[in-house]
DNA sequence: TCGCTTTCTTAACAAATGTGAACGAAATTG
DNA sequence: CAATTTCGTTCACATTTGTTAAGAAAGCGA
């Protein structure tokens, strides 16, 4: 039911009926089990994901510690543009942390759609813009608020998040310990 | 003196000596007097650059406090890829940390390049995944290392820069306090 | 050059965060 | 369902980092 994707798509630019339909023809639907990895380390990834139902996590490994870098839950584009568009191998990992539904687009069909419709190229650039935002941002506040703040920042800007992410996960995010979250949340 | 810019461009793809010419021939000098803006919050960036001596410093305002979030230097690329390429305001600032020359590029002359030689994209991949990569590594490092490993990690990285960025914005990018990083510096 | 401003350092103390360990709750597995 | 593992909480204590204030050093402009 890709009623929500197609009002994205529509937002993204004017695209024809024709333009959209054709889109969609070329997705694949897919589910990522709880656990299992949407992308790996050191792969390429292949490709573009919409996530219709679910949560990913992005994260790097750090002596084999998970550092999450983001999150993706319904409704948005999951990939790594970088190693998508220049088949360079990954240096980050994704994988789901609940069951997750995806409507994904191979390279070569997302080549297929550029080339009928080339202002599909819109759609990356709308997710790379979202996504370096909202990393810069992380960045920033990593680097400019103490624990206390960072943990009440993120409940409020993703109250959808706190409850579906392991705390562990969390803290990590937070770049604090398990033990130091589980005393702010007092 | 555009030596290194040229093997730079030929390493990134196979490009012919009219290709070559052509990009330097759209190239316009440029000087960025210590303490000006390259690129400020909500403009658009209009220019891809390219270093040729100084250093620039990217950097967010939280509360007006400035939190840098890279640094460029002698042949690095220097713009804000999404609000060069979308036109969207940008949500970042530039500025310059030294007196800096540049060699720029509009984005309208981009265009002219791109239509010529569309093997020109390469450039912005190629500047994004750089900038992405360092960027995702610096984030994970605030969020897995304390402040002294983070000190001495950047003190390795970049000792390149460590004598030319005053103190306090080298505090700033590692998420701590001057005093605090004068202490470590003992 | 002199005087002024900014940046850097130092110190004592306060506050925040990490560490290690223990225990119960919750989830997972067979 | 029971057994096992993983996860979350709590505590006491150690360590790190922030805060405030002051003076020294460096940079800047007249």
């Amino acid at each position: 039911m890709p009623g929500t994707l197609i009002n994205t798509i529509k937002s993204i630019g004017g695209f024809s009926d024709t333009d959209i339909d054709f889109f969609l023809s070329k997705l694949e639907e897919f589910t990522i089990i709880k656990g299992d990895q949407f992308l790996q380390e050191g792969q390429i990834c292949r490709y573009l994901g919409y996530i219709e139902s679910g949560l990913l996590m992005y994260y790097r490994t750090y002596d084999g510690i998970e550092i999450p870098t983001d999150f993706g839950i319904e409704n948005d584009w999951a990939s790594h543009l970088n190693s998508f568009t220049n088949k360079t191998p990954s240096d980050l990992n994704i994988k789901a942390l609940e069951n997750t539904r995806l409507l994904k687009l191979s390279a070569e069909n997302f080549e297929k759609i550029y080339s009928v419709q080339p202002k599909f190229i819109l759609l990356k650039d709308y997710y790379t813009e979202r996504s370096f935002v909202s990393h810069t941002r992380h960045t920033a506040d990593l680097a400019m608020l103490n624990a206390k703040q960072r943990y009440y920042k993120f409940m409020q800007e993703r109250p959808d998040l706190v409850n579906r992410i392991p705390q562990y996960y969390i803290a990590a995010y937070l770049g604090i310990k398990p033990q130091s979250l589980s005393r702010l949340r007092k």
